[in-house]
DNA sequence: AATACGGGGTT
DNA sequence: AACCCAGTATT
């Protein structure tokens, strides 16, 4: 593993530069025009980064967009309200980001500089080591190599590497130190950037276009012509889970349950009701049954209309009733919003 | 070291 | 429908 690259052409200087050279000039010329690489700036890089963590680009532009026009500067973030701050993340899922970057925003709109080192920026809210290297690169030419997924795809592919690793952010951690080694030091950002471009554009997952990859001459395992081999991760053990919901309307308002401060990681999103049994009338018909996966977890959530007893207190169960036309000021997660659309 | 956290892509 | 994929925080 360590001397995985040493054995590999891309182990001499030379041969080194040449790669980078090769790779930021189809950068250059081949990169998408994405509305965080217009009048770029730190504050676009920070927003964009945090919504491209485990998020695709056609799915982030639009919340990009929106996002730019509603807050756009530290200034303007820090200072909107969380539910508002929420609201323009719906949809994106992972919403411990969108409150980690308003915490960011609050703490950095204090401050008259920003540092330029990738442990400083490590030390915010919500930022790991992927975007700090990624923040400082970009927006302060620091030689930190990125390892993200594609990082790990393009390198275990150009390296033939077959070891196997536990999951991805183990491989991201092995693989670091030879990124590390292949950063171009004059552009570190671009380079960062085009690396991650080319295992989003070209060194696809599955059928990778190895025909129009710029550094296909590097490439070990495009040369052998077994790509997709690489990288090697275990597969991960699923475990099953049934839930019940309920759907209760009374009043031209449905009751929904959100989740309190310092309660989870769902807090401001509100959802169907579950775990309150014992506070409705009869379990009712099934209205429903949606399935969807969280993690290594498959749910299947079955969802029943009821009503409620007289006595319950929804402050208890953190519920509250949620008039039709005030639905679309709240903020569901995704498939709520979908199945309430549907069953409303 | 393992798990929680959502959503989406491909076949 | 079944499979795969992505960083950070927390435990």
């Amino acid at each position: 593993m360590n001397n995985l690259l040493t054995k590999h052409i891309l182990g001499g200087l030379e041969n080194r530069e040449k790669f980078q050279i090769d790779l930021l000039e189809w950068f250059d010329s081949h990169q998408r025009d994405l509305p965080w690489r217009n009048n770029s700036s730190l504050y676009k890089t920070v927003i964009s980064e945090f919504m491209l963590q485990q998020t695709r680009v056609t799915t982030v532009i639009p919340y990009f967009e929106n996002w730019i026009e509603k807050f756009p500067d530290f200034k303007s973030l820090a200072s909107a309200k969380e539910e508002e701050v929420l609201k323009a993340w719906e949809g994106l899922g992972y919403y411990s980001r969108a409150r980690n970057l308003h915490k960011l925003s609050k703490i950095v709109s204090t401050w008259d500089s920003f540092p330029t080192d990738a442990k400083s920026w490590q030390s915010l809210p919500g930022i790991g080591p992927y975007i700090a290297a990624a923040i400082t690169s970009i927006s302060f030419n620091q030689t930190e190599a990125v390892c993200d997924g594609n990082v790990v795809r393009v390198l275990t592919r150009i390296l033939a590497c077959g070891e196997q690793f536990k999951d991805g952010s183990v491989a991201q951690k092995k693989l670091r130190p030879h990124a590390q080694k292949l950063l171009n030091i004059q552009r570190p950002g671009d380079y960062n950037q085009a690396l991650m471009e080319l295992g989003a554009i070209v060194c696809h997952r599955q059928s990778p276009s190895c025909t129009t990859c710029p550094v296909q001459v590097y490439c070990t395992s495009g040369k052998q012509g077994d790509p997709e081999r690489f990288p090697v991760l275990a597969k991960k053990k699923k475990s099953f889970q049934k839930i019940k919901r309920f759907w209760i309307e009374s009043n031209d308002s449905l009751l929904l349950q959100k989740p309190k401060e310092g309660e989870n990681k769902l807090v401001g999103i509100y959802e169907l009701p579950k775990g309150i049994e014992l506070e409705i009338s009869k379990k009712g018909k099934i209205l429903a049954v949606k399935k969807r996966t969280i993690g290594q977890v498959e749910f299947e959530e079955s969802i029943y209309l009821t009503s409620l007893t007289q006595e319950c207190d929804l402050n208890r169960y953190n519920m509250e009733w949620i008039k039709w036309e005030n639905l679309n000021n709240i903020t569901l997660s995704g498939p709520h919003r979908k199945w309430i659309e549907e069953l409303k």
